[in-house]
Order: structure tokens, then C-alpha cells, then sequence
DNA sequence: GGCCGGATTTGATTCAAATCAAATAGTCCG
DNA sequence: CGGACTATTTGATTTGAATCAAATCCGGCC
């Protein structure tokens, strides 16, 4: 572990309230990795072996069926996946694989299972980060079952772009064909729905995409939209 | 509160941990609800105010765009929903309704957030059941994104079903038109899903649906379904 | 028992998105 | 810088599920 991320696991909503001497004894089970893109973390079915932390990159979670796959979330820092396999000693649900370059930090199923029974302040803290990652879900299937592709699209740019009124380039958390799995589409219909939006004034390039007037987007996504989409932070 | 309440109570995974003085004080704050069916619990979109637990009686939690609105899942005895939203203080994502009759314990929000952060085996709880929510919703988002129509309704089937092989009958959790809303298809869609599945030995009379071979069904779902789905309990 | 009103089934048609199929644009390497 | 591979766009076609439209079933109720 390098004291340099230590930083980045204070950061996580998971640590955010305990304290210094039990933080220190939780860590010493752990250890870090760096690992590499495209790097697989766990497999979906395997036994919950770690726990795993973000510390930096991006995570990819994805769900398989058959020689199918879809992304289902993309993970960054301060993330903690995995929380309810681990919690609950079952089968992992989903493949976590390193969508580039990142530490992660890996800490034994057991231990901590062990911990957050024991310490309170651990177990609020992943309270915290499942309370966050319920909404994102939850807003994730109400986009599916409510929305077209065009509105996901809509949507899920608006929820990278600060919500201000003028003109925002965000940066897309992952190339074209991971972007169109977690909006449950397939490339080609995610490249049409970019399309459909250019006269809206979204303009793409690569993982830039500008969005020109995100108050024109919004009120064209929000004519069937959902309320209060907000991001987990 | 009535007597009958108490090992109701006691059995939601959120009090597993908690001992028994913890627990007066913190029902002191709470008040049980006898409600009728279609009762709204809460609205998308308003503030947090309680957090609910279902001690009997059936809920849906539906996601609403512009004027259509999708069940999401259903709840039932046991369960505490809207944590997230309570934990968060943030504005419901979902709105909740009383699917039949049920008596609901009624946790002011403030009470229930103090209580978690200073109480580690109901944050622990709160934990294990986030965790089976999780599980839940991720089996959900992949079965939207990977599966068809008829896979969906499979599935659902076979997670309603206990895993033997003589034939079963099994209750759905609520009429055609809610089950059709939570596997995210029209209610004609679900009829035809339905008539597909009659060839494979499913036979559906109202909210009763008998499986004549399990292992048959699940071959047929399993060719191109998901592994280790298992429900949530 | 027989009628009313909503729920489910069935049929015909439409439509959004998938699939099939190239063409084109990017990127990484040597 | 050029070649080879991969990613993205674009076009044509198919298809699963929605929508439109009845017909039928059903439960509750007088």
C-alpha cells in the first residue's frame, strides 16, 4: 500500500466514519493492487473471495446470459462493489473487469464480513454507499421500462453534465459500445440515437460529447422524463 | 401496535441483530398503520418523512414518467423500503402503494437516521437488506437487458417456484397487470408470453400458475438465462 | 341467477430497435 | 508514415413487442 492512497480510501463514502485506530486495523487484512486494463476482478457465479474498493480507474460491471454480455454500471474511486456477495457469503452476480489502468484496494471476504458486524460506524458506511447504489439502480430500470433510447441517452447526459445552463463538454465514461450496454442498447442504435439528438445541439466526438443548450436536452428529455434523477456522488 | 406486531417486527432482517432494549427505544419514535388497499405510502419526488416496514399485506413500488408508471418491484412482509431515500435524505425515486390490505410500521425519518448511525446492529441490518435489494435489482436490470419477453416471464417463474421437480403451483405476487409491469412488458404482451410457455406445461388461471415440470422450464429459460438467479427471501 | 365493469385473451397492424451488411474513421504499432 | 486492427457510422431489412381494436372472461353485486 502506498501512502498516496491512502487519501483516496478516506475519500470512500465506505470509511467516511471511522475513526483513525480501527481504520488502521480493518487495513491491515487488506492489500493493494494495480491492475491493468481489462484486468477481471471477480467472475459472476464465482464465491465471493474479496471485497473490492476502488482507489482509482474505471470498473466495469457486467452481466452475462448465455455468450451474451451487457455492462451494467460503471464503477470509479471510492466505490465499493461487490458490498452485498461479500455481506451476504453468495455467488457474485456479475463480472467486474478494470476498464483501464487502476488500484484497487482487495480486502478478504471474511475479515470483512467479521468487521462491519463489529463495527458500527463501518456498517453505516456501507449503508451510505448501497443507499447510493439502490437509487442508481432504481433510476436505471425506470429508465428502462419508461424511456426510449433516444431518452435514456438524453437522460444519462444530462446526469454527467453539471446542471448549468451553458454550453458543457462531458466526458463519457467509457467507449461507445460500453456506453450502449449500460443504456441497454446495442452500438449501432446508440450511434442513430446520437444522430437523432444532433439537431438538438449535442455534438460527439469519441468520449467528448458537447451538449450546446442542456436546458433545450432537458426539456426534450423532460417531456417524459423523470423527476430527480440525480447522480450518486 | 398491536401484540401480534412485535414477531412481525422481529423478523425483518433490519432487526436481526438488534437486542431487545435497543429495540423499545427505537419503536418508542414508531406507530403501526392498518391500511387499505391501493393506500399510497409515499410519492415520487416528495421529501423522506418515514421509513416503512411491511409487517403484512403486499406493496408495489412503481417509477412514473410524464403519465406512465411502471411497477418496479413488489415488497412484502419483512421488507423496509425507501431506506435510501430516508438514510439520504433525499426525495423518494419511487412511489409505493398498498397492493391489498396490510399494516405498515411507520419510522419518522429523522428518528430512523439518528438511529442508524448511532445504533451498529440496526446499520448492520440495514446493510443485509440493501445487500438482498441489490441482488434483486441487478437480477432485474439483466434480465432487461439480456432476455427476451418470454425468459423474462420464465425466470420469474422459476424464482417463484421452490427448486423441486414435481410440478408446483405457484401464487403470483399480484394480478396479470402488475406482473406484466414488473418484467417490464404490456399486460398483452404477458398473455401471448404466457400462451407461449402453455406448450412447455405452464398452465395460468388467475394469480395461480402451475408448473407441470420445473426442470423442463428452467432447461427451456436456461439455454440462454442467467446464472445462480436465486431470489432474495 | 343475471347484469355490469374491469381484466385478460386474441387478432391485426405498426413501430422501435435489433440484426445483417458494408463503408468509414480512429488508433495503435512497427 | 503506412498498415492492420478495432470502433463507429450508415444503410437495408427483419423482428419482438407495442399499439389499436375487439371479443371474451370474470368477479362482485343486486
Amino acid at each position: 500500500m502506498r501512502t498516496t492512497d491512502m487519501p483516496l480510501i478516506r475519500r470512500s463514502r465506505l470509511f467516511a466514519q471511522v475513526g483513525e485506530p480501527d481504520l488502521a486495523a480493518m487495513l491491515a487484512a487488506c492489500f493493494v493492487q494495480t491492475l491493468p486494463a481489462s484486468a477481471t476482478l471477480c467472475r459472476q457465479g464465482e464465491k465471493a473471495e474479496f471485497l473490492h474498493v476502488v482507489l482509482s480507474g474505471r470498473v466495469g460491471l457486467f452481466g452475462s446470459a448465455g455468450h451474451e454480455e451487457a455492462l451494467v454500471e460503471f464503477f470509479g474511486a471510492g466505490d465499493a462493489f461487490i458490498v452485498p456477495a461479500v455481506v451476504l457469503d453468495a455467488p457474485y452476480l456479475l463480472t467486474a473487469r478494470m476498464l483501464e489502468e487502476g488500484r484497487i484496494l482487495m480486502w478478504p471476504a471474511a475479515a470483512f464480513r467479521a468487521q462491519v458486524r463489529a463495527t458500527g460506524a463501518l456498517a453505516y458506511g456501507a449503508v451510505l454507499l448501497l443507499s447510493g447504489y439502490w437509487r442508481t439502480l432504481i433510476g436505471q430500470i425506470k429508465d428502462l421500462k419508461l424511456l426510449s433510447a433516444i431518452e435514456r441517452l438524453s437522460a444519462f447526459l444530462l446526469a454527467l453534465a453539471p446542471r448549468e445552463t451553458g454550453p458543457v463538454t462531458v466526458t463519457l465514461p467509457g467507449g461507445r459500445r460500453l456506453v450502449a450496454g449500460r443504456l441497454g442498447i446495442t452500438p449501432q442504435s446508440l450511434s442513430r440515437a446520437f444522430a437523432a439528438l444532433r439537431p438538438l445541439g449535442i455534438s460527439g466526438g469519441g468520449r467528448q460529447v458537447t451538449i450546446v443548450d442542456p436546458a433545450r436536452l432537458r426539456e426534450f428529455a423532460g417531456a417524459r422524463a423523470l423527476k430527480g434523477p440525480e447522480r450518486r456522488d
